[in-house]
DNA sequence: GTCTATAACTCGATAGAC
DNA sequence: GTCTATCGAGTTATAGAC
């Protein structure tokens, strides 16, 4: 992986997430980040595989953007919060492209598949991981899809109506839903050496 | 707008809710529904008309539902359940045109204006209505907010992971954290002829 | 309204020099 | 690694008979 092969993804991903995939033609898109058609086929191979190579970037990017957000567990419903930022912060940029690439996990793409256990399977995960130190492992899990989801369900309706304000205002509406929902619970089953 | 027209449409609609409308020409899409490349230019006009005939089907059938889903406002909270079983019981047909298409809307495509409208400002007023019978209207236009999003990411996910069973019961614990919060809230500021 | 035929164009992919 | 040139297939859209 040559650094001009990694120049040229970077520039890729930045077009497609600006002009969408559909309609762009190797042509087209060569001519936009200043190469040409034949470079990025001897760089990646075929149109498919360029658009491969863009998924893998971004649910590579993604991937190392989780492990940050979850790496500091001191206070760990402040992950949720600092998700939600992280997420709100880069929607303008690859908000788009992130629902139109997931398009193409749900449709069962082979060189999807990555991408879609990134967008919710890692997710879940590391969301459950944090609801389990103040419940059940069963609401744990339960509520770490509504999370997920609510991220998710927020961008997209950010990215179609553009209300920031509502967004943000939402977002942090539901973290007043979550730590009513913990404080009012029981707490997990074992102990737990909250640190 | 003739039946024949009618017809045509609603098998357009049906072959891209399964094969997406990327990558999809005239000439496959019309050998594929029975027809020929000519009748689609003769009913629609050009290809980007037949997508936008089929981007005004879906906005309009689903305000149908919507409005079909709120009529019977007799348990109010109960619209937001109706509202999910019927999201995922569309999710296998409709789910991933549904995604594709509000990437359309996202870009600000003229012809998406309308399904851009139905996906988030229809939902937002009609839950916002639902919420205000409980709480301030500023809690509730929050609280429809999450609500509209919770639909839409937990159909994400679920079209991602395929994970019917874990999207129902997230959907189940949502309604449990609304209802918690409702409960504890001192309610709408004016008072409320409750039916 | 529906058909066949085709014009005019763009596409992905490759050839081959440097 | 990068360029120009081009092939062959596929595309939208239209022409014109019935």
């Amino acid at each position: 992986m040559s650094a001009a092969r990694e120049d040229l993804l970077a520039r890729v991903v930045d077009y497609y997430a600006r002009n969408g995939v559909r309609d762009t033609s190797l042509r087209t898109l060569a001519a936009a980040i200043g190469t040409s058609q034949r470079m990025l086929h001897y760089h990646f191979g075929s149109r498919g595989d360029v658009l491969a190579a863009v998924i893998e970037a971004i649910a590579g990017s993604q991937a190392d953007q989780m492990a940050a957000l979850f790496a500091d567990d001191s206070d760990p419903l402040a992950a949720g919060r600092r998700n939600w930022v992280a997420t709100a912060e880069g929607a303008d940029r690859y908000g788009a492209l992130w629902f139109e690439l997931a398009t193409h996990a749900m449709r069962r793409e082979p060189y999807a598949a990555h991408l879609g256990e990134v967008m919710v399977a890692a997710q879940l995960r590391a969301f459950t991981a944090v609801y389990e130190r103040y419940v059940d492992p069963s609401r744990a899990r339960r509520l770490a899809r509504v999370t997920v989801g609510v991220g998710q369900g927020l961008l997209f309706d950010l990215l179609v109506d553009g209300d920031r304000e509502g967004a943000d205002e939402a977002a942090a509406e539901f973290a007043v839903l979550v730590r009513t929902a913990i404080e009012s619970d029981g707490g997990p089953p074992a102990a737990s050496t909250s640190g």
